[in-house]
DNA sequence: TCAAAAGTGTTTGTACTACACCCATGC
DNA sequence: GCATGGGTGTAGTACAAACACTTTTGA
């Protein structure tokens, strides 16, 4: 035997916060289980890893398969390793979050849910193993992160009004920032490019459209949000 | 057999990138391997986690063994999940980083080890494994973290001049900062106390003695330097 | 013509930058 | 007394915050 087969492996699994904006609220997916640990208690969707895969392939097989997405947007957040984390034994779980757009997917309870659901971050159930720490800190990862990196665009249409990335920006931070303002900085930093569109069938007067300038240098952008 | 044991586990170890400031340059504490794989190759300490163990706990042990050194500060980076990454086999690094004085421990070689050895981060030497990529992922983040968590103290005595502080901000970010402006900053954020004490023995004017301000609200603190 | 939301520009204040002089110590 | 590094203060500038009016659309 291998010396180095001889050491005991805790389980490896990742374990995903799914990120959507729909209706002005920014929402997590949770899965109902219908298996024990935690049998009918609401859980983040994750998986065990396989001895091939990575954990980005892991987590694709877990967005695919419970979401049919593919190409989603994914960065590894944390890993959670507390020795009693689940009751079934060491389990390691290396977290992620996701940020999707809900229209674009159709999600299904697989053989493992009896439901899976959109949550509001404001209003969540109780959740089972650690995952309210492994939320938590998805949360205040993205917080962070919008304000220095453009990834907004990943939770809205390809085509989007000026109002809606501010109203994006107002749920994930949970402030209220000044209109004007926000249109300068955004604009200043060449965030989005006019398509010389604007949204028709609206109550009002009729918002332009924009897209994300692809073209941004993505290092060295601070939007500093008040 | 439990349906939970079924899969196979890659193995996990930590690695640790071990920073220390000493002789006004930032260093790295690396490992020459007298083992294969990576014989005679420089490389990051690091260790297999044991069942029982969380990832601090092996931490601990690394640097106790190797460092002779208790309480030091310590935070989880990244997890690296290369397939080939470890010629041996399937190993995930869940990489670390610390902050340690140079003054307070005694490095030595173990059983595993040619030598031990601190490095300019400048003039690192070729790295075995994905250890580069660690390595730099590590800078990275303490160059963004020290901006906006005061953490330099670890990388220092207990008692301090404000020009040490200083310089270790100048080498760490690896740019010039303007004296005068860093002192306002530093004061102003109530980073530090004055001891009422100088140092003496030196050649020049005697510099203020300072201690770090534990008492500093660690949250919602920024520096904004330049 | 009115209500509701979208687009635009200006003023004000604050905070960062840039910069120069005096002070203490050892040689 | 001179060289070297340490301590302090100020003026200018740039950017963010605060804020009000006009425009467009549907009802």
């Amino acid at each position: 035997m291998n010396l180095f087969q001889q050491y005991q492996n805790p389980s490896l699994a990742v374990d995903i916060v799914v990120f959507g904006y729909q209706q002005r609220t920014l929402s997590v997916l949770l899965l109902n289980r219908n298996e024990a640990p935690f049998k009918d208690t609401w859980t983040l969707p994750g998986a065990f890893l396989q001895m091939d895969e990575r954990f980005k392939d892991t987590c694709s097989r877990v967005l695919k398969t419970k979401l049919g997405m593919d190409d989603v947007y994914l960065e590894q957040l944390y890993s959670f390793d507390d020795l009693d984390r689940d009751p079934r034994g060491r389990v390691i779980a290396v977290a992620h979050y996701a940020l999707i757009n809900p229209k674009n997917v159709s999600i299904a309870a697989g053989s493992m849910a009896n439901d899976v659901k959109w949550f509001d971050v404001n209003q969540l159930p109780e959740l089972g193993f650690d995952h309210v720490a492994i939320f938590i800190q998805a949360l205040q990862r993205l917080r962070s992160k919008i304000v220095y990196f453009p990834i907004g665009f990943e939770l809205l249409d390809e085509i989007f009004t000026l109002p809606e990335l501010h109203d994006l920006y107002e749920c994930i931070l949970d402030t209220t920032i000044d209109r004007r303002n926000f249109r300068r900085k955004i604009m200043d930093a060449q965030y989005i490019i006019a398509t010389g569109k604007k949204r028709e069938g609206v109550q009002n007067r009729q918002p332009d459209l924009y897209k994300f300038n692809k073209k941004l240098q993505k290092d060295n952008f601070l939007l500093n949000i008040q």
